[in-house]
DNA sequence: GAAAATTGATTACAACCGTAGTCAATTCTG
DNA sequence: CAGAATTGACTACGGTTGTAATCAATTTTC
């Protein structure tokens, strides 16, 4: 998998609501965003920066766009997620999940659940 | 504290090299980054930038200016760390911690430290 | 003291980002 | 079929980011 281009803040949020209901139209994307934040000529523009990025594909079908992911979520995630560790905890492991651990709400299943997957 | 303006990839290197030495001037600031990717004029205008967001503060010393930092290193982690975790995980700490375990090398002594953080 | 070096202040500029509006073609609707 | 609605394509525009160069004042050096 080549490397995935930059996704910024408002474009993961499009990502997000392709990768639970893809393929979609512009007009179904829109429905799947916080109403009130987004407006349908603010989805089509990010819809064709995603596609020209090469982070998402389009077909056409009848008179719309159907859009699709080009990349997973867990992709994308291992991209930011590495970017995020190198440039805010210095590509140190340890302490970031050290931070989260104690910057974070985790419930008793979740820690049980970590344990657990520490354990292998 | 207040909330920390956003800071930028690039401006991320200049802070940890200003929160590992400060206060610093600007010739020092270059001289703790990788001399062949950063320019002095470069630096001059993060630590400028930095400065009008409000993140570091500056005072003359001679002819030249001396930079501390305003918020510490682990204020900036704490808004990086959650403006991350809603971006790309949606909000959902353990899907995250799971996500590093698997996708980043962890040590058998850092295995250990972090069973041991969970059990409390 | 005049030329050279240092260094902050100001200015530049293209790409990316957030947020849409306008234009134009196509498709309903009555 | 003529007006209305839909929807993609193209255009807009100010703010941020990365990357510096120029201008100007001050200091250092012959």
């Amino acid at each position: 998998m080549p490397d995935a281009p930059r996704i910024s803040d408002s474009e993961w949020e499009v990502m997000k609501a392709l990768w639970d209901h893809e393929p979609m139209t512009a007009v179904e994307v829109l429905a799947r965003l916080p109403h009130d934040q987004w407006k349908q000529k603010t989805v089509n523009t990010f819809l064709v920066r995603l596609e020209t990025k090469g982070v998402i594909t389009s077909k056409r079908a009848g008179r719309a766009n159907v859009y699709r992911t080009f990349y997973t979520e867990k992709e994308c995630r291992r991209f930011e997620g590495s970017q995020f560790l190198s440039k805010v905890f210095r590509g140190q492991v340890a302490p970031m999940m050290l931070h989260f651990i104690e910057n974070e709400e985790l419930s008793e299943s979740d820690i049980d659940m970590l344990k657990k997957l520490l354990d292998d």
